[in-house]
DNA sequence: CAATAATTTTGTAACGTTAAGAAAATTGTC
DNA sequence: GACAATTTTCTTAACGTTACAAAATTATTG
């Protein structure tokens, strides 16, 4: 009842540990009639390769390790979709000897610093991280570092890197259009702290679209970063009673979407009537709100497993320039 | 630039690969000074182990894998919690040379399937499983198999495990108590699907407050089962206009909690004055609703940082028998 | 049919670690 | 100062895997 190795294989086979090897992993130099007869051995006795003797040998660490924030012990503002991006990820990997190690990433610590943790404590081959910033100092150290990763997010540096991003510039452009086309001219978008590239793609796309339809959307009056907003309800209340009150507003994810719909109603506002309201989502719940809002799907589980595909890639040698992708939002009319 | 290891620092020092090894694990067979000069010299180089080496030695494979339940992609109603787990899992094991893996349980696959998988190839020395039933094969499975494991919540089984739980009986008493001593008569208990554990272990707690406070709680009228009920706010208004309308609730989750307070007020009900609501919960969330209500907090940081750290002291050969917790909730009065 | 080339298989060594036993150094005893 | 007892260190071997070189087999050629 002990473990089944190559060397099992070699003796039920009557082959070499060597040939076995080779033929499990269709190598050039084995008969076909060989690689049948070991791998349906393989199948029989139920072999799996060790990862320890694998690593050892190969010196490739099979742990991939994502680097996620996550909330703060009882602070419930968490990114409602980090779940299905692990599911994702962990789906990338079906079916190779990579496996998924999540380290969380603490609000207030810096992100640079787990990174370089999980790299001297050779916690992983690869390395997958998300909110990144234009100028980010996890690519360089990673980079020079020499150890294979893949972000969720673009830079804007000289080095080229693998990622997947969302098209932010494109999702902004879009919902700022979707109101302006609804004969909105006030709009107001919701944004995550400046510092992350999405944030500004976002900006950008919105810019566009209200230079487009003559609006006049300024980056100093019209943005409103999360970070400045403790309660959303209130704070979208207040807005409907200021001396700017918006007629469309631009949410950046579906928790912030849910105050502000709130808020705006209970200052008497209808949504949808008075006002629209476009969120960033990365699930249905919109769809479940007293008024529904249309929303602009992100789909994380899709994205975690191009990520984690990315990265098996980039860890068997492929080069980074073919290693980018970025994914139009689904938009649902609500 | 090469990697330390116990060669370099045996070099480095002069002596010997083993003295190193044993120095550095506080062997007894090596002399102070030595192992001094040794943790000197590792602590300069920056060695860390090599898990490939280390596991392939001793057979112990260093990943701890969680196998938790994750949403559809799509279904937006996961455990708002899962995340802190996560954190509290990766908390416990910080300082060993154990590091954990994230195995999503998707729903509809069988639990025990995920088990096996994980088992058969390799990917984990221990593992953390959920939700736990009062029968459960995983249990008997990993026994069987001789697989460390711990899990978040009892069985009713003769086999002995580790496990960590929150104390759902005494929750469920507390709750009802509650309930009863502010003269409320007719609690409905909002439940977790029946096969689950700790779905019973709160019924039985609301049980006996209802008995010692002669209320007239039964299992088949009063228990209202989540998986019956796929909008909590609209089930909350129908349940508002019924022939039994209850004057309290003890909801499952906040998310829930959330759905039932605004069903409740969409029949035209006050929280808190007609009805009072307490929630189980896992975060600040129910502080926030429009009429907060009270909750019963589950710290699952807490509880994480305990399931690996039970799981890592039974790898290590610990008795099961003094690993085993069970964790009291603490009430937040709204 | 030998000689040589091409193909297929095998033996050896190494990755980093630790356990067991051997060897060396130190200490204690007479 | 010789010898035993003890402490400390070292040598060897092994875990499962793959790269490389060497060996065995088969195919091709003159």
């Amino acid at each position: 009842m002990a473990k089944t190795t190559l060397k099992t294989i070699a003796e039920y086979t009557g082959l070499s540990v060597t040939t076995v090897s080779r033929a499990l992993k269709d190598g050039q130099d084995v008969k076909q009639p060989t690689k049948d007869k070991v791998k349906a051995a393989a199948d029989k006795l139920g072999y799996s390769p060790n990862l320890s003797g694998l690593g050892l040998r190969t010196g490739i660490n099979y742990n991939i390790c994502a680097i996620l924030p996550v909330t703060k012990p009882g602070d419930f503002m968490g990114d409602i979709g980090t779940l299905a991006l692990i599911e994702g990820l962990t789906a990338g990997i079906e079916g190779t000897p990579f496996n998924l190690t999540v380290l969380p990433l603490e609000p207030g610590v810096d992100p640079l610093h787990s990174v370089k943790y999980a790299v001297e404590n050779n916690l992983a081959g690869g390395i997958i991280c998300n909110l990144m910033q234009a100028k980010d100092e996890r690519v360089s150290y990673l980079t020079e570092q020499n150890v294979p990763f893949v972000t969720f997010g673009q830079t804007e540096m000289s080095i080229e890197h693998a990622y997947v991003d969302t098209d932010n510039y494109d999702l902004g452009y879009r919902a700022a259009s979707y109101l302006y086309q609804r004969d909105r001219s006030n709009i107001k978008l919701l944004s995550s702290a400046q510092e992350y590239t999405f944030s500004w793609h976002k900006f950008y796309g919105v810019k566009r679209a209200s230079m487009e339809f003559g609006g006049c959307f300024t980056k100093e009056l019209d943005i409103i970063f999360d970070t400045d907003v403790t309660d959303y309800r209130e704070f979208a209340f207040k807005l409907m009673q200021s001396s700017s009150i918006p007629d469309g507003i631009i949410c950046s994810s579906e928790i912030s979407a849910c105050g502000i719909a709130a808020g705006v109603q209970d200052a008497g506002c209808e949504v949808g009537k008075d006002i629209d309201i476009v969120a960033v989502e990365t699930c249905d719940l919109p769809s479940f709100f007293a008024h529904p809002i249309s929303g602009f799907r992100i789909d994380l589980h899709s994205i975690g497993r191009k990520l984690s595909k990315f990265l098996v890639k980039r860890m068997q040698g492929e080069e980074v320039s073919s290693l980018q992708s970025i994914e139009k939002t689904a938009f649902y009319r609500r």
